[in-house]
DNA sequence: GATACTCCTTTCCTAAAGTATACCGGTTTC
DNA sequence: GAAACCGGTATACTTTAGGAAAGGAGTATC
């Protein structure tokens, strides 16, 4: 890092990395919904596919597993007949509030902006 | 918002658009390179495309006009012979510093958790 | 024993994102 | 006047994300 805190390339395209790992963790249609949707509390399979509107089988099938592979959800089976799944984020998947905050913060600066330039055309 | 800070769903679902769109400024396999690219100062086409190792001219002169469209970048045209067009981070482009800083910092943790975990198994 | 509910999986398909390759007009260099 | 550099465009292709629809194993209900 030089005096300015500017990267070389190779520092830059290193510090690259980072940002497409957490990218990758939120981005897909659907998975900033599930996490919402969990951070009201743990939910059964169908109810976070009634409470995530338009969301297929397959998709929240694929997205819970990407998630809980990333250990931001925990699945829980509970044994009893018929068998209950239960989802939860993990405290793990908590840590994820700041940075969707972050994200929240300049997305609804920037839509104002946009809002604002196309009102002035 | 209730006591605990927790959304109900119409607002959870509200709260979601302005992320969706910060995600959306930066999505894509080449913004992020650009932007990185362009915190050294200010560059020409050709050098931007030397700088980002693998990328068309194609998604190149794509992904400058998305970011320019954003207010991200400006594009400047020096009419010398041979006309030099240069590009460079706008103040505003500046702004997303802080939150690639951010996902950068989550994302390296992150990064981290799931080393430790392959290394264990 | 038919119907329905839960928790998915499988297969097939389409639309969007990204890649490869060639090219264009202008300019400068050799 | 041929070759090379600049700032792109155009066209065709492949790859990936996501959607639609069906089904299946287990249980429970009537």
């Amino acid at each position: 890092m030089d005096q300015a805190g500017i990267l070389t390339k190779e520092e830059c395209t290193k510090s690259l990395l980072p940002i497409k790992d957490a990218l990758e963790v939120i981005n897909g249609k659907w998975k900033l919904h599930i996490i919402g949707s969990l951070l009201h509390g743990e939910k059964r399979f169908k109810d976070l596919q009634r409470d995530i509107t338009g969301i297929t089988a397959k998709m929240l099938s694929q997205e819970l597993k990407a998630l809980e592979m990333h250990e931001l959800i925990s699945r829980t089976v509970y044994d009893s007949s018929p068998v209950v799944v239960e989802y939860a984020l993990t405290e793990y998947g908590h840590t994820l509030k700041r940075l969707m905050d972050e994200l929240r913060v300049w997305g609804s600066n920037h839509r104002k902006r946009i809002m604002k330039k196309s009102d002035a055309v």
